[in-house]
DNA sequence: ATTGTAATTCGCAAAATTACGAATAATATT
DNA sequence: AATATTATTCGTAATTTTGCGAATTACAAT
């Protein structure tokens, strides 16, 4: 019982978390490690490599867009994604400060 | 429009993808960092940080139990919850190996 | 045996996620 | 203007996640 925490999550851990979930899907990290290996990546070469459908796929696009970890430029016919390398380098930090914190010995 | 991998994930991306799903959540993300911190953890202990009710962080526990990166121990009448350093290190070498991918140059 | 404390499990509801096909938009090329 | 290519959006369905309160289990202490 006890008395509850009444207010929200820290600010830190709500920010881990939803990079965390945008990573929550073996789809986007499939993408994410396509776009960190090839110079060039439009929808269609991201497309080929999974196992889903076109709206799908950009769907999973959408929330690595929306979690700010990728970006699409337009490139006419086509959209050419890349790593959003600000946002990377600050989820690359968060998550190295987080499994870098110290356990509790035994 | 072309041939999609008609076959499943990388098994590499799954184990990731399964990790960063345990981690999905504010709440579970508060509960690692209060194991990582103390010494000795209750299950009240947590709950009573936490903004949920007993039923719900008993569930987050359980997730988290289940990802394979917490273990509880019964020390009755309470149970004891800790790391499981094993699969810690197995998490943080995974996470660290998947940020260390070079991203492109431009 | 009864009572109290600690934590899990059950049953349920609301919301979010995952996925698809069809329709649409946006632009190049003919 | 008509057609083809590229990608997104819409509508919908199935599943999973999140959350709660109530009930239950498990064990200690009285």
């Amino acid at each position: 019982m006890a008395n509850h925490k009444q207010n929200v999550y820290n600010e830190k851990d709500e920010q881990l978390a939803k990079y965390a979930k945008a990573l929550a899907h073996p789809a986007r990290i499939a993408i994410l490690r396509q776009l960190a290996l090839m110079d060039t990546c439009c929808f269609g070469d991201i497309n080929c490599e999974l196992p889903l459908s076109q709206s799908t796929v950009s769907q999973h696009l959408l929330e690595l867009k929306n979690a700010g970890i990728i970006q699409g430029c337009l490139e006419p016919p086509k959209v050419k994604y890349c790593i959003n390398k600000e946002n990377w380098e600050d989820l690359k930090i968060i998550m190295k400060e987080f499994f870098n914190t110290e356990i509790n010995k035994k």
